[in-house]
RNA sequence: CGGGAUGUAGCGCAGCUUGGUUAGCGCGCCACGUUCGGGACGUGGAGGCCCCGGGUUCAAAUCCCGGCAUCCCGACCA
């Protein structure tokens, strides 16, 4: 054909290697940015002529998305359109999540769920509708909510006696219960969490970041002294949060308290997983609450102690939600789409069938994956062009691609793309199942070392408010800041997203001496 | 709530100033054929309450009045 030498500049593993073993350079070849050289550009010329360098590499550089470089905000809402997550509902603020954004959920929901109950919590289903006293009966609470509040005056074509709330969130009406369930301290701990949606009123709307109605899950708890109740706040904070956002997604977080102007409306302190974007904005992913006794008093959730004297409960209460989606592409996306850490995706590995004669090796790979405990998906869709359909598993974020095509099956190999890299290998079909199964670790930690690289590249140390300036991270003395210096700041869009000691650790709930605040512009 | 803008095919838009053929274009969709190793091509086709209501006129997507809706810019939140 005599297209073999121009292949082989293009890719350092070409498919017709001149050792004939098929084995292309797998070990060996330096890390080639295939497409670096011809971003952009026009297609290329029919291929069977040796001329330019790029090959279909060329094309695979076209860029379906707006860059991130370009316009980040834009860049989301391309990738969030265009892998199929979501789209606007018709009332406004609303969100429907379509498969692919639903099946990360999923894979999220899965993960913590799991830590939850491991943790000794039960699920349970509480309902939407929440009295409006109930609100009111935490004073905090209330100014908190009142202005994101969607509440329900009519119904079954009478106006309510008592009009009802939608959940902003279930602290008063689980409240409420505790209060006839916790009798005895031997009714202690009480562990509970539910999955559900709740309502805030927003007036500007982000897929998945922030929207009216969103997933969550919220876990409610109730002890019998604070030591139990902050024991329970940090637990959850660093075992079942931090555990599933940085091992399962790759995504690096901050975890501090927040500032008295952060916390949560009537928790006595607020807990917080903060990562960064790589636009250099943070995003709070989510929040563990020690409440004290506020609402135990609210609510009266007493029990008699072992001397027989009536005691308030201590209560907490810790959610992450849907947002997580948000976070997770806007931690690791780049222009070419998603990119998913392998431990969540919900497709591990996509084989690719370039044509017909290529699906029964292709499904046999998917067997052998899936025997390997692999999530595959099989992509047999020939009636769909190669590229549309290589570029929706790029921008949906599968972490390894095999293309298997007619050329390969009669070499005994198969092209190996990894999304971290968007790196092409040719390797033997023998064995080709086992090696991509081997490769899903790599990809994992080196998202998860890469968010961490940028995170402290994007991280800076400075004396003063005045010197917060940029994107990224500032770490500033929070007794030289204090509060007015917070204000300050919250006049230039920037807010204190924690507070963490000198050695990294998070704080006790009243400590405030010799703390590092972190300040950053946030979603 | 204040300011700016926009409603025309599933999506993105043109047409409106200066009223007048059958309301167009791109993408998508359907059929057939050729293709398939990085968003294929050809031919044919389907798809419209021109946001709603009123008015002016022989004639309104176009002009006038009134609604409604959405988007963008200024104070909060998982």
């Amino acid at each position: 054909m005599g297209t073999g030498s121009a292949r082989l500049r293009t890719r350092p593993c070409g498919r017709d290697p001149a050792d004939g073993t098929g084995r292309g350079c797998v070990p060996s070849s330096p890390a080639v940015p295939i497409f670096a050289s011809c971003h952009g550009r026009t297609p290329p010329p029919p291929s069977g002529r040796p001329g330019p360098v790029c090959d279909h590499a060329e094309t695979m550089a076209k860029s379906v998305l707006t860059p991130q470089s370009e316009d980040f905000p834009r860049w989301y809402a391309d990738v969030v359109a265009k892998a199929g997550l979501a789209e606007n509902g018709a009332a406004r603020g609303t969100m429907i999540i379509k498969p692919w954004g639903y099946a990360i959920w999923e894979r999220i929901q899965a993960e913590l769920d799991a830590r939850i109950k491991a943790t000794g919590h039960d699920n349970v289903s509480f309902p939407l509708f929440i009295p409006y006293s109930f609100l009111q009966r935490e004073a905090q609470h209330v100014e908190g909510f009142s202005p994101e509040l969607a509440v329900v005056t009519h119904a079954g074509g009478e106006e309510l006696a008592e009009p009802l709330v939608v959940r902003p969130t279930s602290e008063t009406v689980i409240g409420d219960a505790m209060s006839r369930w916790v009798q005895g301290h031997r009714d202690l701990p009480l562990l509970l969490n539910q999955w559900a949606n709740v309502v805030r009123w927003e007036l500007r709307p982000r897929l998945f970041l922030r929207t009216t109605e969103f997933l969550w899950q919220e876990g409610h708890t109730a002890h019998a002294t604070f030591d139990e109740a902050q024991a329970e706040t940090l637990l959850i904070l660093h075992h079942v949060y931090d555990d599933v956002i940085r091992n399962v997604m790759g995504i690096p977080s901050l975890l501090g308290r927040k500032t008295d102007q952060e916390r949560f409306a009537g928790a006595d302190s607020t807990y917080t997983l903060e990562a960064l974007m790589r636009d250099g904005k943070a995003l709070q992913l989510g929040t563990s609450h020690n409440l004290g006794q506020n609402f135990a008093k609210a609510f009266g959730i007493t029990y008699s102690d072992a001397d027989g004297g009536q005691q308030h409960a201590w209560t907490t209460s810790w959610g992450v939600s849907a947002r997580l989606v948000g976070g997770l592409i806007m931690a690791h996306g780049d222009d070419r789409g998603l990119r998913l850490p392998p431990a969540l995706a919900p497709v591990q590995v996509v084989v690719l069938a370039v044509k017909d004669e290529a699906i029964a090796a292709c499904e046999r790979l998917v067997g052998e994956l899936t025997h390997a405990g692999v999530r595959t998906r099989l992509d047999g869709r020939t009636s769909q062009s190669f590229g549309r359909r290589a570029v929706e598993w790029e921008l949906k974020g599968v972490p390894v691609r095999l293309e298997v095509g007619p050329r390969d099956l009669e070499a005994g190999s198969l092209t190996l793309v990894r999304r971290d890299r968007d790196r092409k290998e040719t390797i033997p079909l023998e064995g080709a199942a086992a090696a991509s199964a081997d490769l899903l670790d790599a990809i994992q930690s080196g998202l998860l070392a890469e968010a961490e690289a940028r995170r402290s590249a994007a991280t800076t140390d400075v004396d003063t408010a005045a010197a917060v300036e940029g994107a990224g991270f500032f770490r500033l003395p929070w007794d030289r800041l204090g509060t007015g210096g917070e204000a300050d700041l919250a006049e230039r869009g920037y807010t204190v997203r924690c507070l963490v000691r000198e050695d990294g650790a998070v704080p006790a709930p009243q400590e405030n001496d010799g703390l590092i605040a972190y300040v950053a512009r946030a979603y």
